[in-house]
DNA sequence: GCGGACTGCTTACCT
DNA sequence: ACAGGTAAGCAGTCCGCG
């Protein structure tokens, strides 16, 4: 089915070479692009009256047909089918005027997209009452909002009084759930559950039920014994969503190079004004090809390419556009790099500068995004830039988001580092660099048994969101789109965040860091030196706990009820609701729940088939993603469901569980050594000190306490934030120090290493001796070559900083890494915010330089001993060394600097 | 005019 | 567009100093 339209293009390439790309279509393609228009026409694939098991992959509004879309993943053909609503089913927004009041809104009744009214009942969580609302329906999502003015729900609150002078009401009118996007509302209204199975019958879009996985889903009683019905509703219904089974993905990755004349820019995406020359794929069905155009003077090149890469050549650019196209018309998930900003807006924007009509062009651009017509588009640059997945899903394995450090650091393989221009490889050269671009973005989306597509579809089944938007929004988005989804389930009314500001925006601790909104979390001051037998228990997901023990959510801290005032949250002035669960606490209790109690122990079941148990991995995996976020939401301005003493409250009780079992451990006479927000490290515990800990605290705070590792010993400075572990296998867990920090340079890090190795091989406190030695001969190794300036090369010495901004904005200050970044834009290197600035610390003014413009005898070397003396320090007081005495300095010497 | 004490800015990290 | 707390280095400012 792939290879009939494919081959096509596949012909042996003709031996007439324009160079010229802007030819125009000869004469004699009319004929096959009429049959194509008409292929067209019958595409996309609408859903048969009956269509097997499918996946729900994507919706959209089809603007042409007022509907709802939604896209559905037909595994075993491997093919999106579209199913178009057939419920009727229209946009609105909820408002508290009457019918009555609404009719006098000149401009509300004469507005074209404005339908019809319906008066209905809401549950109303902010003043804890049902309240009636009236449904001002319309028959397009445009007219509600989404346009800059003359919308419904501006025209309401702007018109309403001039328009009632009367006041009829004394309230003022207010409009609710406007800015939901069309097909997200169209989602939760008819409780489709986006990345479940679906199937189309008499044309109906119905539920598939899996006996053998709701079997699983009804086990939630048993494992939740002590859980009470409505928290028992909660985790039957996360559970179904995180025990469906995920289909197999059939997708290609794609890449593109386009000549430019200037090598030092990228070329302008939104211009394309410079030919596309090579265009890489690499499916999941194994197939490697490259298209090439076909260029005056390129040569063949003399390597060849493995046997299984197929190479095409065109002698035009627009059959190589066509020939991609195909590809885009034809495989439902396409993946690139970064293919929002270039790729894909490239290809469109070069199709339409070509000549190409709209219709043949697979691709809908927009402002920030690329989707496709057909299938749905991945772009893992997005991807892998979330914060969220960067730290929790690949634990900061990735240091830079680009294909390279990505590629290397998860699947182990590296872009082609070319020292020519694109206009100077061979075919074959142009050929294997643009392919590797493909292999590794296709392999990123294939490694650890296609973690990050299964990643994307479990946490659009937890955000009831698209595949596309889920992989490309935040974590707020997610948990904004899930507590929305339970609303709508519930019938309330989604409160706007300017009414939970005005009722719930206060808090009431100091922070002790300026300009933060409340006070955080504790740090214990830790014990400086080496301690042996370091136990570490923690709290296993502390504030969804919290959240979940103490009822919090935006509804029930500071309720409306007085006889909940007295049920105070310590350290605070705030008061939680005694009447009635949060949904946010029913919603994170649950899912915490069932990470803790389910899927973290599923995931390392070794008695469960592998593919099984990689799946509750990738499961546990999302929702620690998702928990991890699940508290700071409530603290940033820009969630929708923003309410600060909801976080204060939830900071605050954490404060005071950790200072609880301080006291405690003091009591029955534990060392605790040091402990940062939700863990403790105590020194050499016995078993029975653990036992009472544990139960004193599951009794008395009712949250449970794990042992989370054992230290065979464990080395503390005096810094918070900052020690090294090392566990009974070797493993050396390192926290905070400089010598693991991505910008220290490689020289410094190296040693720091080589430390790390030698420290591991520790057993006992008489080990030490000898491997304080080894470590000093480290240290006085780096001393002296770096003052006998024998390095390897400059990158060695190279500090590496992130540009956080754009480099004109830097008007307070100005870092040494922005003033390399200037050096560089001025020798002709474009800089924009996220940039990796490469430089290093040189004798004369400026001080720096980039390390690219930098050469060996302008190095400082003093600073670079400074800054390996200060990295060293924080491991070497506690083990009682002096860097100064290990280099050998005399107490003279150092006192005359 | 210069250096030390200080504050603020910036980045990277921890939980 | 998840939060606050901590470390570190450097830039910039203020103040004293005949």
């Amino acid at each position: 089915m792939a290879q009939q339209s494919l081959d096509f293009y596949s012909q042996p390439p003709k031996k007439t070479i324009k160079a010229e790309a802007k030819a125009e279509t000869p004469p004699t393609a009319l004929g096959e692009q009429e049959k194509k228009e008409r292929k067209r026409r019958v595409f996309p694939p609408e859903a048969p009256e009956n269509l097997p098991p499918s996946y729900f992959v994507s919706a959209s509004y089809d603007g042409h047909q007022r509907k709802a879309v939604v896209k559905l993943y037909e595994p075993e053909s491997g093919n999106i089918y579209f199913w178009y609503d057939n419920t009727g089913h229209k946009p609105y927004c909820l408002t508290n005027l009457s019918e009555r009041e609404l009719k006098k809104i000149e401009r509300l009744m004469t507005h074209p997209g404005f339908d019809h009214f319906e008066t209905t009942v809401k549950f109303n969580p902010l003043l804890d009452r049902k309240m009636q609302v009236t449904k001002i329906v319309a028959s397009d999502p445009l007219a509600i909002g989404g346009k800059p003015q003359g919308t419904i729900r501006d025209i309401i609150p702007e018109d309403f009084p001039k328009t009632s002078p009367s006041m009829a009401s004394a309230e003022e009118a207010k409009v609710w759930e406007a800015r939901i996007k069309y097909y997200q509302c169209y989602i939760y209204d008819k409780q489709f559950l986006p990345g479940m199975i679906f199937e189309v019958k008499n044309g109906n879009l119905i539920p598939t039920i899996l006996e053998q996985t709701e079997k699983i889903v009804e086990q939630m009683k048993t494992i939740f014994p002590e859980a009470t019905p409505q928290e028992l509703e909660y985790l039957t219904e996360w559970a179904r969503l995180l025990e469906y089974p995920a289909p197999k993905f059939r997708r290609t990755a794609i890449d593109i190079e386009v000549y430019a004349p200037i090598s030092t820019r990228v070329p302008d995406p939104r211009e394309a004004a410079y030919p596309i020359i090579c265009i890489s794929m690499y499916t999941s069905d194994n197939q490697k090809k490259v298209m090439l155009l076909k260029r005056e003077g390129v040569r063949e090149g003399n390597e060849h390419l493995p046997a299984d890469v197929k190479l095409e050549y065109y002698d035009t650019e627009e059959k190589l556009l066509k020939a991609v196209f195909e590809v885009l018309w034809e495989y439902p998930f396409i993946i690139t790099f970064n293919g929002d900003d270039f790729d894909l807006r490239y290809l469109a924007h070069r199709a339409l500068n070509l000549g190409m009509r709209r219709n043949e062009i697979p691709i809908e651009v927009g402002r920030r995004v690329c989707l496709l017509r057909y299938g749905v588009h991945i772009d893992l640059y997005k991807f892998f830039f979330n914060r969220s997945i960067q730290i929790y899903a690949f634990s900061n394995r990735y240091r830079d988001v680009t294909l390279d450090d990505v590629g290397n650091a998860i699947i182990g393989v590296e872009k082609i580092k070319l020292e020519k221009a694109f206009g100077d490889l061979t075919y074959t050269e142009l050929a294997k660099y643009c392919l590797r671009d493909s292999e590794i973005t296709f392999k990123l989306t294939s490694a650890e048994d296609e973690l990050a597509m299964k990643l994307i579809l479990v946490l659009a089944r937890i955000s009831s969101m698209p595949m596309e938007d889920v992989s490309r929004q935040g974590v707020s988005r997610w948990i904004r789109n899930f507590m929305h989804r339970e609303h709508r389930k519930r019938n309330m009314l989604i409160p706007n965040p300017e009414d939970i500001l005005a009722q719930k925006g206060k808090t009431t601790t100091t922070a002790i860091i300026k300009g933060k909104k409340y006070k955080g979390a504790i740090v214990v001051e830790p014990t400086p030196g080496v301690h042996f037998n370091v136990a570490v228990m923690d709290f296993p997901s502390l504030y969804p706990s919290i959240i979940k023990v103490w009822n919090l959510g935006y509804q029930s801290i500071l309720c409306p009820h007085p006889e909940c005032r007295s049920n105070i949250v310590p350290g605070t002035t705030h008061w939680v609701c005694t009447r009635e669960r949060a949904l946010e606490s029913l919603l994170i209790g649950s899912l915490r729940d069932l990470r803790v109690r389910w899927y973290k122990l599923k995931a390392k079941d070794k008695a469960l088939p592998a593919e099984l148990r990689s799946w509750y991995k990738i499961t546990q995996g999302a929702l620690k993603v998702i928990l991890n976020a699940s508290y700071g939401v409530f603290g940033a301005d820009s969630f929708d469901l923003y309410c600060p003493p909801v976080a204060e409250a939830t900071a605050a009780i954490g404060r005071h569980s950790i200072t609880q079992i301080l006291g405690r451990a003091e009591q029955l006479g534990i060392q605790v050594l040091y402990g940062d927000t939700d863990s403790l490290f105590l020194k050499n515990p016995s078993k029975e000190q653990v036992e009472e800990l544990v139960r004193w605290t599951e009794h008395e705070l009712k949250m449970s306490i794990d042992m989370e590792k054992i230290y065979r010993y464990a080395v503390f400075s005096s810094r918070k934030k900052n020690y090294l572990g090392v566990l009974e296998d070797g493993t050396v867990d390192v926290k905070g120090l400089t010598g693991k920090k991505k910008h220290v340079p490689f020289f410094i890090k190296n040693a720091f290493n080589q430390m790390k190795e030698r420290l591991a091989r520790v057993k006992n406190p008489a080990d030490f001796e000898a491997a304080k030695k080894d470590i000093a001969s480290i240290v006085r190794e780096r001393y002296t070559r770096l003052k006998r300036r024998e390095w390897q090369n400059m990158d060695e010495l190279a500090f590496h900083v992130v540009l956080g901004d754009d480099l004109h904005r830097y008007t307070k200050t100005t870092p040494q890494h922005v003033k390399a970044a200037k050096m560089l834009e001025e020798s002709g290197v474009e800089i924009r915010a996220g940039d990796l600035i490469s430089f290093v610390k040189t004798v004369r003014e400026p001080h720096v330089k980039p390390v690219e413009l930098a050469t060996k005898n302008e190095v400082d070397v003093d600073k670079y001993i400074a800054y390996l003396h200060s990295t060293f320090d924080q491991v070497l007081d506690a083990l009682g060394l002096s860097f100064d005495e290990i280099i050998g300095l005399t107490k003279l010497e150092r006192f005359l600097g």
